[in-house]
DNA sequence: ACTCTCCGTGGACGCCATCGACCTGAGCCT
DNA sequence: AGGCTCAGGTCGATGGCGTCCACGGAGAGT
């Protein structure tokens, strides 16, 4: 991991869809030594992958909402969280310091799918309680924030 | 937006870096077919970018934080916005129904530079108050979820 | 029926990805 | 010091891909 691998990856945070050509001429490496640099990156789990950042709206997921967790005392975290792994709304899940042990954000279509989730688990064994709130609007997500040197 | 833009979205949030030719054989489609379609999808706002998904200790920013932002009565939400989005660390912003208009996902490298951003945050005009927590570990993050036709 | 438009296909051409061979410098052992 | 070894780079070649263009068919409107 250095200058020229942390720039790679500033790189492809900012567009992943860069060629290795391209990568390599901002780098001042050649394109083989960047297929390296960045193969290596992906098999170190460094790079875990590449996605398309989607307007959620735009395919029909308008409604985003954040979830806490209040567990059952002696429940098992991780049996809950296989429960939580197989709901697809749920987008992400934090493991929290505080009274509400896993914070979700989940994303759903219509306020009434959103029920029906939130039903879904607090009817899931070891949930003591939930509670939700909305977000009106996304102002921004997932802004990816420099790291490497300023842009060489 | 008809059923193959629909499996091309949701081929490219789970892998970016498809080739043309690749999506082509997956919908059914000719490469320049889909090249135009792919085209129109981000000139349309629908595709946003494409990023490479990094894990956050890899690159310095071990510490997630999540922060609710309560605002003074009569702050303008339009210049509070401005003051949050000149902070990389704020990662994601959402606009919240209820008491804390604002949450923010920060990631940071250290605790201190948590406290850093809290205490800025707290300086910054129309900011009443702040509650943070502290993420021990992030289970998952921004999973896409499947929203097309099964896999076609 | 004609035509306009949209959206696709197929062909062509230059660039890119990717492989293999070779080069160079750092570290280390004898 | 000399030379071995290895990591990590460049260079060159080749097959596939991206991308531009001209062309064609289906459906809607007049």
């Amino acid at each position: 991991m250095d200058a020229i691998d942390l720039s790679l990856v500033d790189l492809l945070r900012s567009n992943a869809r860069l060629s290795y050509a391209e990568l390599a001429r901002q780098v001042g490496l050649s394109a083989p030594a960047v297929h390296e640099r960045v193969g290596k990156l992906e098999s170190s789990g460094v790079v875990r992958g590449y996605r398309a950042d989607v307007e959620p709206e735009a395919i029909g997921l308008g409604v985003t909402a954040l979830i806490g967790i209040v567990e059952d005392s002696g429940a098992d975290s991780d049996d809950m969280l296989e429960s939580l792994r197989v709901l697809p709304e749920i987008e992400s899940c934090y493991f929290m310091a505080g009274v509400e042990s896993f914070l979700l954000k989940a994303r759903v279509g219509t306020i009434a799918e959103l029920e029906q989730l939130i039903v879904r688990l607090n009817r899931t064994p070891g949930v003591a309680s939930t509670r939700t709130a909305i977000a009106l609007s996304t102002k921004w997500e997932n802004r990816p924030q420099p790291v490497g040197p300023s842009p060489a």
